[in-house]
DNA sequence: TAGGTAGTCAACCAGTTGGTTGATAACCCT
DNA sequence: AGGGTTATCAACCAACTGGTTGACTACCTA
């Protein structure tokens, strides 16, 4: 699985945002971080070698203390690719705009025409799991 | 599963990703839409599925084709949800930093201090799956 | 009306995920 | 040395995921 994947996935979880959520005021240890939850802390920490694998995480040790701490700088990335699409997006509904504007003046048949587009042929990062 | 983990989990396949990626510059049917993968059209189905599911995609229905349309808006929750943590994480970071400033100018035991944090309890959104 | 095209639905399968319990390791403190 | 904490490891289980194939529906067109 590749990285941007990993992250998605560890972010797909209530429970591990909140960990992350929580990370992002400090420190904590793996018995601190499992308090509130009904679960067990094998369960916490489980996700939190997921969110480890993901590179959202790491852990220092402090005697039998395991402190957790938060690698925000991977969460970038992450945004970064939201940010390319969602805004290539807008741009492209604005575009669209214009050019049904355009269209409207001069005589125009529906939308069918921006329909139409080239067959693109890229693949996927990697297509497996 | 609460939206913000449905959108996230739509995200963490590569090929979802690309088919979100190729819909932002237009929209598509599902054909031309899995023509460039190595899999089946009804695989493909699914993945756009579960992108509708999480609200990422709509479907209209033209004649026997279905063109998708990317919704793009929905992705600015997960941006927000990013930012808010990525931001709070690096705040925190340079407050430490000043805080170890301080410390060093004082007289300063290390980072253990920083470490001891008040037990937080809040439960994450929803813990079930 | 018959046939091709576009898409979904259903059943199935192997692998992954999110949780459990029990055992074990590593460390501190008497 | 022995006991209590903190955390991980291992085995297990049910539910979900990502893919497959086959059957079916809906529509256009000749």
């Amino acid at each position: 699985m590749d990285q941007l994947s990993r992250t998605f996935a560890a972010l797909a979880d209530p429970t591990r945002r909140d960990l992350v959520a929580r990370l992002a005021s400090g420190d904590a240890s793996v018995a601190e971080l499992a308090a509130p939850y009904a679960m067990s802390l094998q369960a916490v920490s489980k996700h939190l070698s997921v969110l480890e694998r993901a590179g959202l995480v790491s852990k220092r040790r402090e005697a039998q203390r395991r402190p957790v701490h938060l690698e925000a700088e991977v969460l970038a990335p992450v945004t970064d690719w939201l940010e390319l699409y969602r805004r290539r997006a807008e741009d492209r509904y604005q575009r669209l705009d214009a050019v049904l504007a355009e269209l409207a003046a001069d005589e125009a048949y529906p939308q069918t025409a921006v329909f139409a587009r080239p067959p693109r042929n890229n693949q996927p990062e990697g297509t497996n799991r």
